[in-house]
RNA sequence: GCGCUGAUGGUCUAGUGGCUAUGACUGAGGCCUUCCAAGCCUUAAACCCGGGUUCGAAUCCCGGUCGGCGCACCA
């Protein structure tokens, strides 16, 4: 068994993850998570919240997850989001149509169906495995597709990335943040890929939950106020040169950005929240690494792409995160589809006076003259220079057509005019998460598998410990009585209730010796047991056990509760919590 | 989607054309037990689904589903 097998055989086993709609066979790409799962994902959701929400201000909104067609065909996931694949007939291969052809004609990838077939049919291409003859082109789409609506109703879709719903909310937005950049917002959600071939468990799904960013920048000032915060922490930066050699290099981010290996503070100082995020869940330091995209690999309107990389076992280096400057790419489709402007006032340190050469029709007349065409015309009247407009009778063309116009129908004036800002479109800095591989790879990282000493002389015995970070345990505190005896379990119940009351995540369990129960919860991570026993009830102390050292130290049950939030959330050390033993 | 490969209680597993499907761990109840998977008793729990061959299929064949690996696809 290797360190996914294990992992996955745990989770398995005590309600971490486990494959949906078992009874009926499972299906590919979907996972279910059980109850200590569903409340690890959530503890990693909520420093995430904690993290970008609270700490950096970026309000979380929620957005459907079914979109209409038309913000998927401004995104390009309409276009974009699939591909024409055709098969063999005979030996049943795929193959990527365009990439068929492509040698053949120039611009292959800007093809449809039936013209990639038309060319496959023209130039007798036949199947490059087995020479077979090749069927119809089709395209697929990795979107779901659904129907908004009865009847033929409307085309919608589930959506293949949360990112949309911030773009699409922009205007709200800005207004929501009195229209100053930068601002940004946040969304925590599932995201739909109707995946070819879903594998490696929670790896690569059909149904998965995103945490993204959108963080609308100043195009012109890209530095990051506190970029002071992250610029002496150290990386594993693997960019392009560094992936050219080979080798991983460790590098402080603001030296990184001195030397214009990451395009700028902004995304920098991402990278940095990143890495604090990812580190502060538990994901080992020497096992992360942030590498950039090359240049063909990256989309053509990006100007900078960095992955976080998080190393396991098994599928080696998985991109779990990907920050991007995203350039004004996304407002501007969105602004183009919806025909609405897609901007903010940006208002200049001084104001500005500017001469210009101004133009006004006059409309009382025009109208009466020219009817219909009065708009055209002035319009037309707009665009001419001062000595068109000085004639004494002006032509000008409208559909056409030559029409004079009096010279007493339009006044025009050099003015000079105050202008005190521009509208201008964000650039998008869009750090996003993939949640569930993050999920998994806190699983693996905090798995361990230990000798501890058997009892008396007998064999060293092995112990599975799952060292989550106490902040993310889906249990913090395990209330055990020594013996399942009525006098103990009394005391251990209201002990339990005050420990819930200070809202930690208790459970309770008497049942088996005390050494499996502690092995117990040391596979599922708790990070504190609280034994009670018959000096309890004579002197009302507790021995706290610690999971990691396995060490105890003895406790008065007066302040339990806040004894332990203390150990958890604000890394109260182990051996002041009491007396050891 | 293609090729290879596998599928037995919650987990790991034995098994083979033929009595009531093996064992361990785990779970539950109890006895015992004053701190790291101890012991004893009781108990629950499985042959992936569909078709075929056969007197008889968990076992052999075919198809499907799911998992793993490779290809393709994908971030």
């Amino acid at each position: 068994m290797d360190r996914y097998e294990k992992v996955i055989e745990l989770a398995k086993r005590r309600g971490f993850l486990w494959n949906s709609f078992e009874i009926y066979g499972g299906t590919a790409g979907f996972y279910d998570y059980g109850p200590l799962g569903s409340t690890l994902k959530r503890r990693i959701e909520q420093i995430w919240r904690e993290t970008y929400v609270i700490r950096e201000g970026y309000m979380e909104i929620e957005a459907p997850t079914i979109g209409i067609e038309e913000v998927f065909i401004a995104s390009g996931h309409v276009g974009g989001f699939s591909d024409p694949l055709c098969e063999c007939k005979s030996c049943g291969e795929a193959f990527r149509a365009d990439h068929l052809v492509d040698k053949i004609v120039a611009c292959a990838d800007g093809l449809g169906t039936k013209e990639l077939d038309r060319v496959i049919k023209e130039n007798s291409i036949s199947c490059p495995e087995c020479e077979g003859e090749l069927g119809e082109t089709y395209e697929f789409n990795l979107m779901f597709k659904t129907n908004v609506g009865p009847g033929s109703g409307r085309q919608g879709y589930m959506r293949p990335e949360t990112a949309q719903g911030m773009f699409v909310d922009f205007l709200r937005l800005a207004r929501f943040y009195r229209d100053k950049l930068p601002f940004g917002a946040t969304q925590i959600g599932k995201s739909y890929r109707n995946e070819i071939s879903p594998r490696q468990g929670v790896i690569r799904l059909r149904e998965f939950t995103q945490a993204e960013a959108e963080i609308f920048i100043d195009p012109n000032n890209k530095k990051h106020p506190n970029f002071h915060r992250f610029a002496d922490n150290v990386l594993n930066l693997y960019s392009e040169q560094a992936q050219e050699r080979g080798t991983a290099e460790q590098m402080r981010l603001g030296e990184a950005v001195e030397k214009g290996i990451i395009a700028h503070e902004f995304l920098a100082y991402q990278i940095g929240l990143t890495n604090y995020f990812l580190q502060r869940i538990g994901i080992a330091a020497d096992k992360l690494r942030f590498r950039q995209h090359k240049k063909d690999e990256m989309a053509h309107y990006a100007i900078d792409c960095w992955d976080a990389e998080i190393e396991t076992e098994r599928f080696a280096w998985v991109e779990v995160v990907g920050i991007a400057d995203r350039t004004d790419y996304d407002l501007k489709a969105h602004a183009a589809v919806s025909k609405t402007e897609l901007s903010i006032y940006k208002e200049y340190s001084e104001p500005r006076m500017v001469t210009r050469f101004v133009v006004k029709p006059n409309m009382g007349k025009l109208g009466p003259l020219f009817k219909g065409k009065a708009k055209d015309v002035a319009e037309a009247l707009k665009a001419l220079s001062q000595e068109d407009l000085e004639q004494d009778s002006i032509t000008v063309m409208v559909d056409d057509e030559a029409l004079t116009v009096p010279n007493d129908i339009v006044e025009f004036a050099e003015e000079t005019v105050k202008i005190s800002g521009e509208n201008i479109i964000p650039h998008v800095i869009e750090p996003s998460y993939g949640i569930d591989r993050i999920f998994y790879s806190t699983m693996e990282h905090a798995f361990a598998e230990e000798k501890v000493a058997g009892k008396d002389d007998s064999e060293d015995e092995s112990r599975i410990v799952m060292r989550l970070r106490k902040e993310v345990a889906p249990v913090q505190v395990a209330i055990l009585p020594l013996l399942t005896r009525e006098e103990l379990i009394k005391p251990s119940r209201s002990i339990e209730a005050s420990i819930r009351q200070k809202g930690l995540l208790v459970s309770y369990d008497d049942s088996g010796t005390i050494g499996r129960r502690y092995r117990r919860n040391d596979e599922i991570g708790t990070p504190y047991s609280v034994t009670i026993d018959y000096n309890t009830l004579e002197d009302n102390t507790v021995t706290i056990r610690d999971r990691d050292s396995m060490k105890q130290v003895r406790a008065p049950v007066e302040g339990i509760a806040d004894l332990l939030y203390e150990l958890i959330y604000m890394e109260k050390d182990f051996k002041s919590a009491g007396k050891a033993l």
